[in-house]
DNA sequence: TATAATATATAGATATCCGATATATAGGGG
DNA sequence: CCCCTATATATCGGATATCTATATATTATA
């Protein structure tokens, strides 16, 4: 089941780099890989989505080649750069940093010094 | 050291219900609270905890009390109603449930059915 | 032939948080 | 004595991130 949508924020990019990480793929295919793999709790919509592999590609995170072909129509296949792996690694530990600290104020009792 | 803020977006609600289960709190004793706590990972400005604090105590979440003093300035107490520690229970389950999703992502690789 | 699924795209609305600013008091340093 | 910092609360405007709605186009299904 999904969750609050705002507990999202920020952790979005990070999600798509990793995708990305297991190999070049398409915008929808992003969608569909995140349901699965999140047993749907990340329900990420393609409002949300486009706009932001647009943004991560003109930081020069990502690159984009096209896909043609004659039974479907043109896929936009985008790839992990040398750049946007870096920013994987940055992103990945500040979010283990912050669910560390949440953790630490949901478990740890008031008294902890 | 702090974190991309926009990864807070939408727990900080429940930082505070989970503060607040420890004992009536004032404002800025939360915010001095969260970030020994979390060992400087959450730097919660007052522009944004103080707003927070009224739209918690409209919905039902919390209630205020001023202490008087003559020593120092007035400060407002707040106390987690039951409606509250029923929301805390929601949202924190709901935290669990995207930090695991989250995991999931970062560590699971592409197969895994 | 109509409907759903695939596939990408953009504009507008909404939510959340921060920075800046304001007010007020107490205590320490110059 | 005055200024600066810390304590303490408050509000407004702006930035950022996401969703909703909408648009377009193709393929598969009913």
């Amino acid at each position: 089941m999904p969750v609050d949508k705002t507990l999202l924020s920020g952790s979005t990019s990070l999600l798509i780099l990793k995708l990305l990480q297991d190999g070049d793929k398409y915008g929808y295919q992003m969608i569909e890989e995140l349901r699965r793999r999140s047993d749907d709790t990340f329900a990420l919509k393609a409002g949300t989505l486009y706009p932001l592999l647009h943004a991560l590609e003109q930081q020069g995170f990502i690159t984009a080649w096209e896909e043609v072909s004659d039974t479907a129509r043109p896929r936009r296949y985008y790839h992990l750069t040398d750049a946007g792996a870096a920013q994987l690694t940055v992103k990945e530990a500040e979010w283990r940093t912050y669910a560390g600290a949440m953790l630490r104020v949901l478990e740890g009792g008031a008294g902890l010094a």
